[in-house]
Formats: C-alpha cells, sequence, structure tokens
DNA sequence: CGTGAGGTTGATCGCTTTCAACGGAGGTGG
DNA sequence: CCACCTCCGTTGAAAGCGATCAACCTCACG
C-alpha cells in the first residue's frame, strides 16, 4: 500500500521528485522566516526536506490560524490556485525543496502514477484537515491539547512506543494558533496534563507520555478520566 | 478558467460523468435520510444533482461536527481512502449520481483532463476547508454566522444582488454543528443580526440580506460596524 | 549583569453554553 | 373542525470555560 507523505518520517524520493527533476532546488529556512505571503503567485509547491512549517491565515485585526503543520516529506501548496491563500514560514531551521507547479502538471499529463500520487497526498491532507475540524470546532482546551499531542506522538514515533518523548519545535502561539486558544490556556493544560500523570514536561519543548491510555482517553473526551 | 464545481448551481456534465459512464447511477434520498456511514467501504463517489447533503463526524458522547454542506455539482466522498471517515446524509430531499471510485481512476489515468479536474476539485475543497478552519478557530459566534451566510449567498447567488434572499435547506442544529456552536448561540445571534438590520428572516429557513456591506463587515469583525 | 523573548500562573471578565420555559408550524385522530 | 402532540426555533436566567489583563519566572544572549 501507498504510504502517504505525511507518515514518511525523512524525505525519501517522491514520485515528483524525478519529475521536477533539474527544476527543483533546495532551500533553507531561519526560524521565523517566511517561506511565501498570502496573495504571492503561486508556481511552487515545496517539499519539507527538514524542520517544521507552518502554513496560517492571518485576519486584519491580527487574528491568526495556523491550518497546518508541515513536516518532512510533507507537501506544501496543495489546495492554492492561481495565487496563496495563506502565508508559509518555518517554525524552526528548515530545508525545503521548491518543485515547479508547471512541471509537476506537465509531468502529471504524461505520467499516470504522479498524478495518482498528487492526488493521494492531496487526499491525506484533506483527511487530516476533516479531523482537525471536528478538534477546532467541538473539542474543548484539554481534549485539543492532548489530539494534538497524540498526533505529533503518532507522526514522529508511532504507536510502538508506551512512553514516547517528543520534541516540540513551535513555540506556545503556533500551537494555541493551530488548536484555536491562547498561548495560556495551552500553558494552563499542558501543566494540567502533567499534573494528572498524561504527560511530562523536562522542558518546554520536550513532552514525554507518561500515560498513552489517559492521553489517548482525554484526547476523545472519555469521562472518568477527568 | 475552469469553474470549480462548487460554484455550479446546477450538475452540469463534468468530465467524470462521461469516464464513469453506465456504472454511474442516480439515488433518490428523503429529508435525514443516510447516503453512508463512517466505516463503509469508500467505493463510490457521489455528485449532488439536487438538494444539499452534509457531511459530518460524530464524537462517542455526541458530540457532531459538520465538515460540509454538499451542493448541486460538488463531488462527496473526497478525501477518503479505504473507508469513509465521516457520515453523509441528505440536509432535505436530495437526488446524487454515484460513481464508481474505481471506473473514475482507470479514467484519471486514460484521460490527462479527468485526473486534472479531480485534482482541482480536492483543491477547491481544500481551499475551502482552510478558509473554514479559521472560521472555527478564530471567530466569534456573530462573525461565524455572518461568514456562513455570504458563503451562502456567494454560492447561491453571486455577488451581484445587493439584497439577495436565500435559502437555508438546514436546520439550526446543522449550523450549530457546521459553525461549532450551539442551536441557541445560532438563534440568539441570528436575531441579533436580525435587529442590527443586516438581515431579515421572512422565515426560519429564508434569509434576506439588508445590508451587504455591514454582514461583511460583521464577517470579518471589522470593529465600528457593532 | 541587563535585556528581551517565551512561558507559567493568578485574578477577573465576558461570551458561549447550559438549563429551562415558551411559542409556532405541521401532522394526526377524534 | 378542533384538540392534541411533537419538532423546531426563540428567548431568558444562570453557570462555566476560556479569554483577558497582569505579574513573575527562566533562559539565552549581548
Amino acid at each position: 500500500m501507498y504510504m502517504s507523505p505525511r507518515i514518511c518520517g525523512t524525505a525519501t524520493a517522491a514520485p515528483w521528485s524525478n519529475v521536477a527533476g533539474k527544476s527543483a532546488h533546495e532551500q533553507n529556512l531561519c526560524a521565523h522566516e517566511a517561506l511565501f505571503f498570502e496573495g504571492d503567485e503561486a508556481n511552487y509547491l515545496y517539499e519539507v526536506v527538514e524542520g517544521v512549517m507552518s502554513n496560517h491565515q492571518i485576519l486584519p485585526d491580527g487574528r491568526r490560524q495556523v491550518i497546518s503543520f508541515a513536516y518532512p516529506g510533507d507537501l506544501i501548496g496543495l489546495g492554492h490556485t492561481k495565487d496563496y491563500h495563506f502565508n508559509c514560514e518555518a517554525v524552526c531551521r528548515a530545508r525545503v525543496r521548491s518543485i515547479s507547479k508547471a512541471a509537476l502538471m506537465r509531468g502529471a499529463a504524461e505520467h499516470a502514477d504522479v498524478g495518482r500520487h498528487l492526488l493521494e497526498a492531496v487526499t491525506a491532507e484533506l483527511t487530516s484537515m476533516q479531523e482537525h475540524q471536528l478538534v477546532l470546532g467541538r473539542k474543548s482546551a484539554i481534549e485539543k491539547l492532548a489530539t494534538f499531542l497524540l498526533g505529533l506522538v503518532r507522526r514522529q514515533i508511532g504507536d510502538f512506543d508506551p512512553t514516547p518523548v517528543i520534541q516540540l519545535p513551535m513555540t506556545r502561539t503556533d500551537i494555541a494558533d493551530f488548536l484555536g486558544m491562547t498561548i495560556e490556556t495551552v500553558s494552563r493544560n499542558m501543566s494540567k496534563l502533567r499534573m494528572m500523570g498524561a504527560i511530562d514536561l523536562p522542558q518546554t519543548t520536550t513532552v514525554m507520555v507518561r500515560n498513552m491510555k489517559l492521553l489517548e482517553a482525554l484526547a476523545d473526551g472519555d469521562d472518568g478520566a477527568c
């Protein structure tokens, strides 16, 4: 079965790399550096090679919504037509590979599997956004945070390790803007998860899951866990 | 330029109709009748021909999130892989055309433009979901509602009519579950919009926009409008 | 050692939810 | 034809959760 790019930990040769050929070239970004802005002409897709990127929209009054975090192997720029609909910037030091959209479209027209892989990448993105809508619309603060941490565990580690340790390259502000809450609420509920024994916070950027079952119960809002 | 299926008011011949050929067949649904459930095998896509469908997820404790409403011309079932990830049911009396996924994939492999149109349909869906994440995560109740109504205006009527009248085939519960709020809050803010002179409510299912500028200002949270 | 950014915690406020009552529309049966 | 019932929507009052405002802490860096 095809492995969605979202799951790949490292940027293995994706089918579009070959197509893009010489037109693909890499780009280094430091923390908080922008890759593109809303309104820029969307001529390129980007594949994250290293680090983490954030896609976000900003309201006129400054409110911000992080649409998604892109990890190595993820594709950035799907879901845009002529212009980009949102901003993209590096969460931490990162490296991306740019892919000409025109070349990719030509490749998709010529090689059916390129189109298929592309469609599968978009499908994976749609799926994760559907799940995130449920999180944004219907979950409480602690449920949001538990869900977010579990997602990182599954993406970074898999389901094997019973007490996994994950890195949070993004700031509390990024997390807050992803989950639709404030940094204070993120912080408070992080502490609450720690006090409940679900996680440990050796550093602010490091989360150790101490009780996976509890975290999962909290993420789904199973009562009795509180 | 290609017209996204989301914008088509009626189901004109989409490129996949030809491909699906004889395998496509229509299906009538009455209000609240289910088309498929989460976990069902996702062998078909559906194109809405008439009426409105809702795609929604349900949490174990009953909380519900409507992911999207599908209007005539919209495609249902994108973003799923083996099984459907959410439920789909008719909001009102509706008619859908089923399209075999296997046939569609074969068509995409053979005809580049089928693949391209499919990709464009998915891209349009991604775009609207990105916008909706901002709504769910960062907007207040009245902003959510104003944004929702404006979206319906643009979809049903376009930007021409200065005082358009739109139909709300869905119940307050559906709207609430789409916007991540309660039916009471929907109702209260609908009244507030009416009292502010932004809209009129001749019937509960009919909205007349009286002041488009105000509604737009409210949707973006421009102050001074309140 | 001073400075500033990022993070935590406390106190208070306010919006949305919750709980509750009421009203109208539509359907059914006497 | 009307009484009755149920579903849906509206409105009010009270409660609760997360936002806001504010103070303090930690750590990296010059």
